[in-house]
DNA sequence: GAGTGGTCTAGACCACTCA
DNA sequence: GAGTGGTCTAGACCACTCC
């Protein structure tokens, strides 16, 4: 790995390197819109690697949609407008702090309780075992724009206490620091609903008034359930997703 | 490649092969949740491929959610409850067919329009540009369940008549048959809406109900930008996601 | 036919987990 | 320390695009 800057840290992978100095060189505009990279083997040449080091690199730069690779025609930088577009997507989540909103929260319960059929069945745990409940207001700017219900399965039944998450600010934070959870995938479903009299209240908007019902559950590193949570936004809310791969059929 | 069935078809890349092997045998309960598979030095003298090629293998097996890996431990068959959840998520328009409903649609409008100023900045197209508008009312069992506003940028102003649309079923297999416009990508979000008079009409509700708003960009496999949607559907329906990654931040 | 990406190999060494 | 996955290499051949 030659020409990365000479004095640069090197660490990590050499396709990892790699990836961070050929995104730099198109986000420093080295390469125009649907312009060519050099190819496979130029690229190995260049960067002392070997070429499966090289598409390690690319493979990554495509999945991101920093590049895309043709078969049979090149290599070539993504157009620019795309990429623009791609930037401003995330999970549901991840979409609050793109607005450059200050995000506060209101912790309005956390209890330990007996899991429903419906939450035991959302984690594919039984009945009846014992759950961390946290359910917050989520602010923005102060005024509020959601309500987040969550249910936790700590291991071991332990449990965390009220100022813990008020110093952390984050759930995810405290359940990695603490207890060792590290999120690795969500499945979430969105939906509409309407607002009933708490939500209404909570919210500050009318009963009746149509919100935006979430669901998600969130599944460790170690490939299990850990939070089953329903979330309600204000109809200001947007969710945001990329869809990979071929929209099939009949659309 | 050995011990693939003896008389399967030997079609495809080893690796994509390999695949369907192993998924099988996930499927067909030859491992069980959380079971170690071989190790991918043992997977690769059992299937007679090298080592690298099982690795790529598994590599997709664990992107679709079959398989976990554990850097040092070994590799594991998914819980088959994370997998039965997985497997009821896709895009939007996915999602339709997993009710086993009969889709139909009625085709509202078919005209050549210049694009507005919003729909050129979504598509990144110059305003005024003709663009082929297509607006269906979908229907599922015969109820209106959502109206999709199309706006389609079909090189060399060609266009399409409702009879084909009508023959063909499905506007993507028209793009891609008749127009080469393979979709690659969208990128998709989804808000709250109230109906408007229009809307009330078309899909039965009362006006001013509430409506899931969902805009999509669809960019095809030439990596541009060529279709813009906005679709509306009643609140019986749900956008269904898997986010992958670690869910960051402030959650 | 020349050039591109796509697949595949055999072998080496590193990083991590667990006993 | 033994076993696992993670990285990397040099070289080969195939599939595709474009001239």
């Amino acid at each position: 790995m030659v020409n990365d800057g000479g004095a640069r840290e090197a660490k990590g992978p050499l396709y990892q390197r790699l990836v961070k100095v050929i995104r730099d060189q198109i986000e420093g505009g080295d390469f125009g819109d649907n312009q060519a990279l050099p190819s496979e083997r130029d690229l190995a040449v260049q960067h002392a690697v070997s070429r499966e080091t090289v598409r390690k690199a690319l493979r990554l730069l495509e999945e991101a949609g920093d590049i895309y690779i043709d078969h049979g025609r090149g290599t070539f930088a993504a157009p620019s407008s795309v990429r623009r577009m791609r930037r401003f997507l995330g999970s549901f989540s991840d979409d609050t702090r793109h607005r450059g909103d200050q995000p506060g929260q209101n912790i309005l319960a956390l209890e330990v309780v007996p899991a429903s059929f419906a939450v035991a069945g959302a984690l594919n745990i039984e009945p009846g075992r014992r759950l961390t409940r946290l359910k917050r207001l989520r602010l923005v700017n102060g005024k509020p724009i959601g309500v987040q219900d969550a249910y936790i399965d700590i291991p071991g039944e332990l449990t965390f206490t009220r100022k813990q998450i008020e110093e952390v600010g984050s759930l995810y934070t405290l359940l990695i620091e603490h207890f060792g959870m590290v999120p690795a995938e969500a499945l979430e479903s969105v939906t509409v609903c309407l607002a009933s009299a708490e939500d209404a209240e909570l919210l500050n908007v009318a009963e009746g008034s149509p919100l935006l019902l979430m669901e998600r559950v969130t599944i460790s590193d170690r490939h299990v359930p850990v939070e089953y949570c329903v979330m309600k936004y204000v109809k200001e809310y947007t969710y945001k997703a990329r869809i990979t791969g071929k929209p099939s059929g009949n659309v």
